[in-house]
DNA sequence: CAACCCTATCGTACATTTACGATAAGCAAT
DNA sequence: ATTGCTTATCGTAAATGTACGATAGGGTTG
């Protein structure tokens, strides 16, 4: 890619921002965030019935929402019970509100 | 990417917001739309000048942002004056918001 | 029309994303 | 310990994203 090797110094927030938004890039993934919210919270099987994907496909997508803080997971043996963040969500939702003024 | 040949039925603007989300996913871009509120207008060249990226680069990044209707440019020649595209803005804060509750 | 300024586009290189099937890993119950 | 259920991870393939330098294009001015 060619980078330059130096960081750019972005102000403060603009990087959280991206990350969240890059998390919400992908309609997928909105669209489990949409189910999440519905549904409080949900199994990994539960999304591989709902979505026309394969479930390595859903389990990457649930990888980078978990990565972003945008949601976490619960050992339900032999489940996993996914849920948004709320402290993260609301932390994201501060700054979009911000952004858009 | 293998991937699957129809298209998923998502639900409504699910889509939309992924679309805006694509656009923000990128600090640079993130920090470009700042500036531009910031300015309320601006030349390419002004953004060469604040950010170490190449002309091309940052024309890249323009462009992306148009395409999502995020910014317009206007012809004032020799130069090119891009502004927030205040509609599109406004439909995309009024999605975010929706999306956060 | 030639020269100039500014910006877009082209060509390229490499990283990342998205998708799949196959396999591994974790845990409960038999 | 073995089986079964659920989910994560691996390996792979193809598309997309990000960056650069070089070049082209559009429009004004000399």
């Amino acid at each position: 890619m060619k980078r330059s090797l130096e960081h750019i110094a972005y102000e403060e927030n603009t990087e959280a921002l991206a990350k969240f938004a890059k998390a919400l890039s992908h309609p997928t993934r909105i669209a489990i965030l949409k189910y999440l919210d519905k549904q409080s919270c949900c199994f990994t099987g539960d999304l591989v019935d709902v979505f026309p994907l394969a479930q390595s496909t859903i389990s990457q997508h649930l990888k980078e929402l978990k990565n972003a803080g945008l949601i976490q997971g619960e050992l339900k043996p032999p489940k996993i019970k996914y849920c948004i963040n709320q402290e993260n969500w609301k932390i994201a939702k501060t700054l979009f509100q911000q952004f858009f003024n």
